[in-house]
RNA sequence: GCCCCCGUAGCUCAAUGGCAGAGCGCCGGGCUUUUAACCCGGGCGUUGCAGGUUCGAGUCCUGUCGGGGGUACCA
């Protein structure tokens, strides 16, 4: 990237000099602020309240707007809780005031003075003590319209940050929204733990893997593309309620519901099945949008999602049926599927799966319908290889996703627990790979089987994409507005 | 992956194929209660990049890089 406004950085770097030719150092180590401009507004309205003069505090924070006026000034500093005005005068700060020339916007400054309201009413600090914090070498965004690139948001987000408040909103929501998700299983006696990131075999779920290598054991590794085969290695081994929160990656495309990594808390509760999960998830949502944005209504998309359970449950099957009007068990195979869909205007092939197609079905005529939060359950054996078959119909299993706002926040199953079954299911899905190439399909885990073969009780596992449960709560359209940092392209030459 | 749209000053945006502009920011000057401070003076630019058409291209064409939206894929 060409080197730009060279002159507003030169103007910058010789305001630097300047300051270091009066020994100001501008990048001091420490400064120690007694209120946040939040405290301090509160500290003066209470002496306000009382009668008494403000207090003297010292203050900290971004220079966000400088208005000079010879010799007296204001600076308005910002820190994350919020802005206090500085009203510094020459005649109160003396030699310091030629600080103030040498200020530009985005400058980190500290004060030191007493809390007063100005004749136009505003809460500011009378300075009588100016210090340089840090000196900011490269110019802000515009400090009116803020940063509008949507490139530079998500490639600069501390430009974001600084320039648009609400940023710093949403972050606030989406912490504690996982804080209350962490509560909420604590308080049931779920363990909180952390399972390989690095693994061998990228099983769990069906998607593409990044793949990378280790060194030292001359071997290729995977990032982990879900967390839950070892999750249930955990249940194996005796930890019967287990939670993690944590990041997977997918080696996939990049659009407003999908980001190459992205946070998934996935749960296991021994003993459970999945009705007692769909209960759970039905608690833990509404709970959790209480706790983190103060009701359980939440707006999106214009309309009004009522988050309090319970939720309806309808099974996979009537659902396409009533809104595709496609019943599946006269299609248990996927060339007749195909050939029902296309019949109906769906683009289909022969070259998919009849896994694939009826999620398709899903897609194109039942999630759409489903903005009111929702379970499908009971969902065909071969979407599903790692969930137990129901007992009244194996070619079914007893799997729910849950769905608000037209979007897929939950995904569980009663565990699939039999070694065998599981073996055949996870051969099948090998199978499947070679028949339909580009498929995304689950893969073989032979630790993993081995691990089923020692036992592991009945289980109700659970999925929730977490990103997406937080653009549900805070009304987000875009999962890149609910993560700090979304991938973007890599530019030729780094700006730094 | 495919289709459509976008890319102009540090930022936010203008400019029928005809001299590249405005506001904020910045630079110089003034101002001891301002609020996007104000007043006077100063455009600070490889119009993403590379070609092409044209007397003349920010504008039209081709390619390319980056971004957005849609679609495909996808917890």
């Amino acid at each position: 990237m060409p080197q730009r406004g060279d002159e507003l950085l030169a103007s910058r770097r010789a305001k630097l000099e300047r300051l270091r030719e009066r020994n100001v150092d501008p990048y001091p180590a420490r400064f120690h602020r007694t209120h946040t401009t939040a405290e301090a507004a509160h500290a003066f309205t209470e002496a306000e309240a009382a009668g008494t003069d403000g207090p003297a505090v010292t203050v900290a924070g971004r220079i966000v707007r400088l208005r000079r006026m010879g010799k007296a000034s204001f600076a308005d500093i910002e820190d994350s809780e919020g802005r206090l005005q500085l009203f510094i005068r020459s005649d109160a700060v003396g030699d310091e005031y030629a600080l103030v020339d040498d200020l530009d916007l985005g400058d980190f400054a500290g004060a030191s003075g007493t809390l007063i309201r100005t004749k136009m009413g505003e809460i500011s600090l009378a300075a009588e003590s100016l210090t340089l914090l840090a000196k900011s070498l490269r110019p802000p965004p515009e400090k009116f319209h803020g940063l509008r690139d949507v490139e530079q948001r998500y490639r600069q987000r501390y430009l974001d940050l600084i320039s648009n408040r609400e940023v710093h909103e949403a972050m606030r929501a989406r912490s504690r929204i996982i804080s209350a998700i962490r509560a909420f299983f604590d308080a049931r006696g779920f363990l909180e733990v952390d399972t390989p990131v690095l693994v061998p075999v990228p099983a769990g779920a069906m998607a593409q893997p990044f793949v990378t290598r280790h060194n030292a054991l001359d071997r290729d590794l995977y990032l982990r593309i879900a967390t839950e085969l070892y999750l249930k290695r955990l249940i194996v081994g005796g930890m019967d309620k287990v939670y993690e929160i944590g990041r997977v990656f997918r080696n996939e495309g990049i659009d407003a519901n999908h980001n190459p990594e992205f946070t998934l808390l996935e749960s296991y509760e021994a003993y459970a099945d999945y009705n007692d999960v769909m209960r759970l998830v039905e608690t833990l949502v509404p709970q959790v949008a209480l706790e983190a944005t103060g009701g359980t209504n939440i707006e999106y998309g214009g309309e009004v999602i009522r988050l309090t359970g319970p939720w309806p449950r309808v099974s996979l099957h009537d659902a396409i049926e009533q809104y595709a009007g496609v019943n599946l068990d006269d299609h248990p195979d996927a060339s007749s599927l195909a050939d029902k869909m296309r019949a109906i205007g769906v683009a289909a092939t022969y070259a998919e799966s009849r896994g694939r197609l009826i999620d398709k079905l899903v897609g194109t005529f039942v999630e759409p319908k489903l903005v009111q939060p929702a379970f499908l359950v009971d969902y065909p054996v071969e979407m599903s290889p790692l969930a137990k078959a129901s007992p009244d119909n194996p070619r079914y299993t007893e799997r729910f996703e849950a769905f608000a706002a037209g979007m897929e926040i939950a995904n569980s199953f009663t565990e699939l627990n039999d070694p065998d079954v599981q073996r055949e299911r996870l051969a099948e899905q090998e199978e499947l790979r070679k028949q339909y190439q580009g498929e995304d399909l689950d893969r073989m885990d032979e630790d993993f089987l081995t691990a089923l073969e020692h036992g592991m009780p009945p289980t109700g596992g659970l999925g929730i994409g977490v990103d997406r449960l937080v653009m549900l709560l805070t009304g987000q359209t875009t999962i890149r507005d609910v993560m700090l940092f979304p991938q973007v392209r890599q530019t030729g030459e780094p700006d730094a």
